[in-house]
DNA sequence: ACATAAAATTAGGCACACCTAATTTAGTGG
DNA sequence: CCACTAAATTAGGTGTGCCTAATTTTATGT
């Protein structure tokens, strides 16, 4: 066991928009990192420079970011946190992809694992059940119109 | 229209246990404010002292804590957003009171108003519709044990 | 090779939210 | 009514995460 205490949530943004860079570009580089979580370029040399105290990143001096093996772990396991979300979101709750996307943001550092693991069985299990899938997108959103309508809202 | 910026979680959670304070036991006193929050009693301070500023809490000197009526409408959505999340997660997804209501806690701050109402909507759903309420919860929960024990975790 | 552009870094500062220790004010019992 | 306690407040300090401006290093084009 190697994590004294939990990231942050901006420190898992950092390890997030990393792993993401890596594995659509190849590369992290501090500007890209910065472009992508829309912060200026010191701030991510300061954070880059926090996580590597933690062993969870590693960069040769102005050259390109790394995860470590640690590193990716996590960054990892956020990132699956956040396409839960957003599949939840976005598939069952019927909002729009954006919507989805940006909420899923926000909440992927705040939810349990165990949560985490339940809302993915709940889309999963709303998918299989037939009788339940059958037309779940269409009743639910029948179903929203009315609520939204007749409610205190 | 009054708010200038976005209020942060932890003034959220200020206004939250002022209003659920005095809402169950009549007043708020620092003190009070400080064990619910867990914090010191000058963060308490400092806090008021913001809120004050921004018209959403009143308080004559070493006085009791009273919310605006603007504060009280923040406080009111914030401790609405907590209930349908903790329902959610206690009704829809089976968590346990005690961890539904600590998510609860750590997610209220992060969704979006459209969100809180799907999410209450979805549970109103399931709770309704016949044929799915059925036996949501025996059916759900037989589902997630296969799907946890057959999963990679 | 060398000026120039681009990227990374350092320096210095700000806002927020927390803390402990010291002080002031308010309420209570003898 | 006055000492004493409990609560509120002030004073002062910490860590985090962000910024702009200035600097250093690296990479590029001719």
């Amino acid at each position: 066991m190697s994590m004294k205490t939990k990231l942050s949530s901006q420190m898992e943004d950092y390890l997030e928009a990393i792993y993401q860079l890596c594995r659509d570009e190849g590369v992290a580089r501090i500007k890209a990192i910065a472009g992508r979580l829309e912060v200026s370029n010191p701030s991510v040399v300061g954070a880059i420079r926090k996580l590597k105290g933690r062993n969870l990143v590693a960069q040769e001096p102005y050259g390109y970011v790394r995860l470590t093996v640690e590193g990716e772990k996590i960054a990892g396991a956020v990132t699956h946190r956040h396409e839960v979300l957003s599949e939840f979101l976005k598939d069952i709750l019927g909002l729009d992809l954006e919507t989805a996307s940006m909420d899923a943001c926000k909440i992927e550092h705040a939810v349990s694992p165990e949560t985490v693991r339940r809302l993915r069985a709940v889309a999963e299990f709303i998918k299989k059940e037939p009788q339940i899938n059958l037309d779940w997108k269409k009743e639910f959103r029948r179903f929203y119109q009315e609520y939204v309508g007749g409610d205190s809202r």
